[in-house]
DNA sequence: TATTATGGTGAAAGCGATTTCAATGACAGG
DNA sequence: CCTGTCATTGAAATCGCTTTCACCATAATA
């Protein structure tokens, strides 16, 4: 491997030159020419780990995500994928397969570890993430949780959950259910409960609390709890459900027990999954711009590592949000 | 930052010693013991930046993929994670949105930046990926296609498509067409499209080649061709294709044209998407292991870095298939 | 008793860059 | 002619760890 050193000789120069050459230092264009031949001619590329050791710094960004198959995570982290990649920074990968412990020990390695940044594509925030979100060494930007005190970008979950409970209420006659996801999950777990529960209030029609159930984030929940709610309450015309992918399941259920076809009429989800769009015609739910908010976050995070002139740095930014099909 | 001095100094040794505790040299019970305390009150972490550019291996695995936001690339992904946490590696993703310049461009960075070895998710494999393959400083192991003289984790695209052709020919009455993708992608283009139409015509129902288009891997493309289809031959009444995304697409063309709910049955892909299955009752697809394609394809490269014992190297893997709803 | 092994040990030499620092020569102003 | 700037320069000091190497006990062997 050839090394600075070599690149320094062959140009007949220190090696402190070629290190100021590469780095924009004071360099004489004759000595710059001569460099730029030998590193030319060596076809010289320089260590980025010895780099790293004397500077401190990686250009490395660790992103943790909670399941990398899933269309909304896949859809942010192609946008951070983007800015990192215009902005000369690689992305670490991390995935917790939704243990929350996981998360904290990703969290904990980055920080020992190489990274010159993290983004945190957050789920259930504890006391604990807090507590390490606040000690973290390097700045670090949440994706989908609003946490006081902690640089995110987020949607307004509990808004668009009103909105949309408050347009099917008026849209959908008899009993309206709903399929949520953990608490634990403050957006997509409470904020989205509330919100639509309060949406069916304020158009006078509010949600039996019999007839809430909790999925966990996979079809197969959903398609279970639907199975169980229509067993249970076979006149439950409706159900609402915490994500697209719950509510594939949920209407395969209503297919099977009320017939095909039944299901995309009755169902309502949130994340404007592509897949359920198109083959259902599209069901009532709510468009998040999941690679815009990859892309914020990413650079926002990068603004306050790059030192950027404008006073761009960490703060926190709430995106906007759509209803579809209602 | 505490460094391995200040644990050697509190520990009464040399950090010699220091670093054979942490790395399993020679050194006593008794300042083993010393070293563990005094890494334990420091909270001492080693900088894995020094002990790359010292030991010249990172950790890292270059990981690349053509488009993050896919149901199977997002399933590699997921096997690859799996092994890499397990086995003390880390991920450095790149995407590069099926672009195949990107993906040399990737293979060169990771050559000259800090990965112990790259999975390539493989697309189009054209001679200058094989030079770049060839001429590659760390092991590389290609997932997706089967390139000779390369170490590849790869389905059997033709056997595949023909058992699905074969098996489609004798239950569909009328003209079958087919919505491909680029035969630069050898797997998922040439063979799948060729594999197809052998089995068609070893079950005594030949492709009409005038039925065939190509797509682009997305949703809206397998619509987009569907449409077109169905308006230039109006008596087609089977639309396969290769992939299940497309194949959505194409579901929801005739859907539109013939009418809600007979899509379903008039559509075949590749891939066995979950969504697909859940929504549609299960068209005729084809079921492929991508989680294992992931951990295969890892566990192999790992072995080699590792230097296991087992004589488990870069080698060929081809993985089995399974037809689905046929 | 003389000699090997053998388990332990620390000083010191790197790994390949960046960065400080003192030195240089050129040049303008006084 | 002297002095003060100013752009350039290379030697050398790090960055924090791993790893040789020489060396020392002590136990085992001849």
């Amino acid at each position: 491997m050839v090394k600075m050193k070599d690149v320094a000789e062959l140009a007949g120069v220190s090696s402190a030159a070629v290190s100021r050459y590469l780095n924009g230092g004071y360099i004489s264009a004759d000595k710059a020419q001569r460099i730029k031949q030998a590193i030319e001619l060596t076809g010289y590329v320089r260590s980025s780990q010895a780099r790293a050791l004397r500077t401190g710094s990686t250009k490395l960004i660790g992103v943790i995500v909670p399941k990398i198959n899933s269309e909304s995570v896949s859809r942010i982290t192609a946008g951070i994928g983007q800015v990192l990649g215009r902005r000369g920074y690689q992305m670490l990968l991390a995935n917790t397969d939704n243990a929350a412990d996981r998360e904290l020990e990703y969290l904990d390695l980055f920080q020992n570890h190489p990274v010159d940044g993290i983004v945190l594509v957050a789920t259930m925030i504890t006391d604990e993430h807090r507590r390490a979100i606040e000690s973290c060494r390097v700045p670090i930007v949440l994706i989908g949780q609003h946490v006081e005190g902690a640089a995110c970008v987020y949607h307004d979950d509990y808004e668009a959950a009103f909105e949309l409970g408050h347009a099917l209420a008026g849209r959908v006659d008899g009993k309206i259910a709903y399929i949520g996801v953990t608490e634990e999950d403050r957006a997509a777990g409470y904020d989205r409960r509330r919100g639509f529960e309060a949406g069916l209030r304020a158009a006078g029609n509010p949600l039996d609390s019999a007839l809430i159930r909790l999925g966990s984030f996979t079809l197969d929940s959903g398609y279970g709890a639907a199975r169980e709610l229509l067993s249970v309450a076979p006149d439950v015309s409706f159900i609402a459900c915490a994500t697209d992918t719950m509510a594939a399941g949920a209407l395969r259920a209503i297919d099977e027990v009320r017939g095909m076809g039944e299901g995309m009429h009755r169902v309502s989800g949130f994340g404007d999954n592509a897949f359920l769009r198109a083959l259902t015609g599209g069901i009532p739910t709510v468009h998040y711009g999941y690679l815009t908010s990859g892309v914020e976050a990413t650079n926002m995070l990068l603004n306050t590592l790059d030192g950027a002139e404008g006073e761009n740095g960490l703060k926190t930014l709430k995106l906007g949000h759509q209803l579809m099909n209602v």
